[in-house]
DNA sequence: ACGGGCGGGACTGCCCGTTGGT
DNA sequence: ACCAACGGGCAGTCCCGCCCGT
C-alpha cells in the first residue's frame, strides 16, 4: 500500500540526486579549504560557493566536519563484509572490503581522496572525528562479524584484532600522505597490513 | 630525568595548586554531567559549580572535552617509557608503560575512571576526542622509541605494531566499563594485550 | 443560530474529520510532551509519533504552542453567549457560558484537560499565550456583548468587569491544577466567582 | 573578601552602565519597528543600528520581545510596595504602585511609552508576552501581600481581586493608546480602578 | 591570575513558501 | 485537492576566542 513496494527506482533517484548534490557541495568546500585552511571556512562561505544557504548545507552534512569527512562509500562497506566467505582468514576478508571501498574512491578521484586524507593528517579536529567515525563504523562491523563466525572466535579477541587492523589503515593513509600521494597507496596498505602480521615476531618475543 | 625536579619548589608549588583546582573542577563537572549528560551540562553551570567564572574555567582547560579527558598522569607517560630498557619487547614496554598510569588512575579513585570512562564510550564527541588524544600522543611516543631503537625496527612497522598495542587499551577499557566496573583494569589489560599476541594464528592463516 | 448548520453535511463531515485529526494529533503530542517536557519535544517527533510528515502538522496546528491551546469547543462559546438573554446580570452570562464550554471538556475528558492546564501553569511560553489568547477571543466576546446591551452599560466598565471575571477563570484552573485535578473544577469555579462578587468588601473600603 | 563589602558603587555603576545600554538598543529597536513594523525588524538590524553584534543584543535582552517589553522601573515595583502599610485597602495599595512605577514611565518619556504600549496592542505576539509578564509579576506581588496580610484575608480571594485589579492597567493603557496618547494616563488609570470598585453594582445583581 | 565585556561561528528549532507527485 | 519533500529565513544557544581593567 505505502510506496516501498515499487523496487528501487523512485527512492533510489532521490538519493542519488542527494549523492549529487552532497558531492557538489564537498567539492566547493574542498576548493575553499584548500585555499584558506580549515577553520578559517566558514559555513556560510561554503554556502555562498555552493549556491544554497546556510540552513540548507546542514541539511546535507550535520556538521562542517562531515563535509569532509563523507564519501559515497560508507554504505556498501558493510554488505561487502557479509558477501566474503566465514572461514576467510580475518585479514584478508579485511584486505578485500577496504581494497573495494577505499581502493574505489582512490581509482575514482585519487586527487580528492588526497585533499581529504591530506586534512585528516593535518586538522586535529578532523583527525578526532575520523578516528571516532572507525571506532563507530568498527562496532558494527564488528557485530557482523561476530553473526558470521561467532562461535568460532572469541569476542574479545575479534575486537582486539579487529582494531589492530583498523590501525592499519591510518598508517597506511598517513604514510601515503606524506609522501604527497606519489606512491600506489593499496600498495601501501598491503605492506602495512603484512607488517601487522609479521610484526607479530617483535611481540612474540615479548611473550616468552 | 626530565627538567622537572630542578627549578626548586616555585614551579611545582604553582603547578600543584593549578593541578588541585583542576581536580576541583572536574569533580564539579564530572557531578553534574552525571546528573544531566554531557551536552546538556553547561560551561557556565560548571563554572558556578566550581565558584569561578567561565572565563577562569578556560584558564584551565582549553576547551570542555577536556574537563573530562584531563587527568593528572599524562605528562609522566613518556618519562616512563624513555626509562625502559631499549632492548625490551615492544609489548612488554607498552605494558609497563600503561599499568604505571592507569593502573595509577585505577588505583587511586577507581569511581572517577569509571566515569570518565563511562563517558568516553557513551558521548561521541569525547570518544572522537579520546582517539584523537591517543594518536596525538602516539606521535611523541614514536619519536622516543624510534630514537631509542631506531635502528632495529623498520618506522612503518613501528607505527602498525604500536597502534595495534594502542587499541588494547581502548578494548581493554570497553570491556572494563560494560561491566560496570566490576573486574580488574589491569587484568582486563593483560587479556588484551595477550590476546593480540596471541592473535597471531588468525592473521598468520592470513599470511600463509 | 450562526451559519454552520445550513451548507449541508459536506463541509461538516470535512470539519468533523479535521478535528477527528487534529485530537489524534494532540493526544501524541500531549502524551510526549508529558514524558519529555515541552521544549523537549520537538514538531519532528509528534509529527513521528502521528504517523504525518512536519508540514502537515502546520495544515492542522498554526504553531506548536496551538497543539497544546487547541480544544475542539472554541467556536460555540460565542454562540452560547449570543443566545443568553440580554438583561441576565453578567456574571451570571458568564458563568453559563464558562459552563457551557470549560464544562464540556471537564466531563468529557477530564485527564486531557488536567494535562493542557498543568501545562499552562507551568511552561511560560504557553502561559504567555493562553493570557494572549483569552484577551483576543475577548475582544470578539466584548463586541457581542456591546451589540446587546450597548446602550445599558458604559464601554469601559464593560471591558473592566469582563477581564475580572475572565481573570476568576485563570485563577479557578490555576487552583484545580495545584490540587491535581483532585477537587471539582465547576465548584471551584463558582468560587471565584463569587469571591469576585463579594470582593466588593475589600474594594468599597477603598473607595470611600 | 571579596568585592561586595565597598557599599554600592561599583555594582551599581556596572548596573548603571548596562542600564544605559539597554535603553540605547531599546531605543534603535523602537525606531526600526516603527518605521518597518515588528516582525519585519530583524535582530541583526537592531544590532546595526545599535552598533553592536548579534550576539551582544542577546546579552542585554534574551528575547526580541524582551528588546520592547523591558523598562527599567521593573524592580523597583516590590519594594514600593512591600513598604504600604499592611491594613490599606488593597485597590488604593494597588493604586499608588502603579503610580509610582507606571506614572514614573509616563512622565519620563511619554512617547516612549506609547509607542511600547501601541505595540503592545498591536503585535500579538507581544500581547501574549505583556499578559504573561504580569501573571509573572502578580506571583512575586501575590507572595508580598500574603506574609503582609496573610491572616486577614483568604489565598484564593487576594488572587481574585488582585487579576481584577492587574486588568484595571491593561483596560487603561489599552484605552490611552486607542486616542493616540492624548488622554492623561493616569487619569485613565484612576477611572478603571473606579469603575472596577463601581461595576460590582453589576455584579451583585448577579449575585441576588 | 582573575573577572568581565564583546564578538564570532557552529548548530538547532520553528515556521513558511514552493514544487512535484498522487 | 492533498500531501510529502525541499529549500530558506530568523531566533536563539553554546563554545570559545580576544582585550581590558584589577
Amino acid at each position: 500500500m505505502t510506496a516501498d513496494n515499487q523496487p528501487g527506482r523512485s527512492v533510489n533517484l532521490r538519493e542519488r540526486k542527494r549523492t549529487k548534490t552532497r558531492l557538489m557541495i564537498q567539492a566547493e568546500a574542498l576548493r575553499l579549504i584548500e585555499q584558506q585552511g580549515y577553520e578559517q571556512t566558514t559555513i556560510e562561505q561554503i554556502a555562498d560557493a555552493a549556491a544554497i544557504s546556510p540552513r540548507t548545507f546542514f541539511r546535507y552534512f550535520p556538521t562542517k566536519e562531515d563535509v569532509v569527512m563523507w564519501d559515497e562509500y560508507d554504505p556498501v562497506a558493510l554488505e561487502l563484509l557479509d558477501a566474503r566467505p566465514p572461514d576467510e582468514p580475518l585479514a584478508e576478508t579485511f584486505r578485500m572490503v577496504v581494497r573495494a571501498t577505499l581502493g574505489g574512491l582512490y581509482r575514482r578521484d585519487p586527487e580528492r581522496l588526497l585533499a581529504r586524507v591530506r586534512l585528516l593528517a593535518t586538522v586535529p579536529e578532523l583527525r578526532s572525528r575520523f578516528a571516532g567515525l572507525q571506532t563507530e563504523g568498527f562496532d558494527e562491523l564488528i557485530r557482523v562479524l561476530e553473526s558470521k563466525r561467532g562461535s568460532k572466535i572469541d569476542a574479545l579477541s575479534l575486537r582486539v584484532i579487529g582494531n589492530a587492523l583498523l590501525a592499519t589503515v591510518r598508517v597506511a593513509l598517513d604514510r601515503w600522505q606524506a609522501g604527497d600521494g606519489k606512491g600506489d597507496l593499496l600498495a601501501i596498505l598491503d605492506e602495512t597490513i603484512d607488517l601487522l602480521v609479521d610484526g607479530v615476531g617483535d611481540l612474540q618475543r615479548a611473550a616468552a
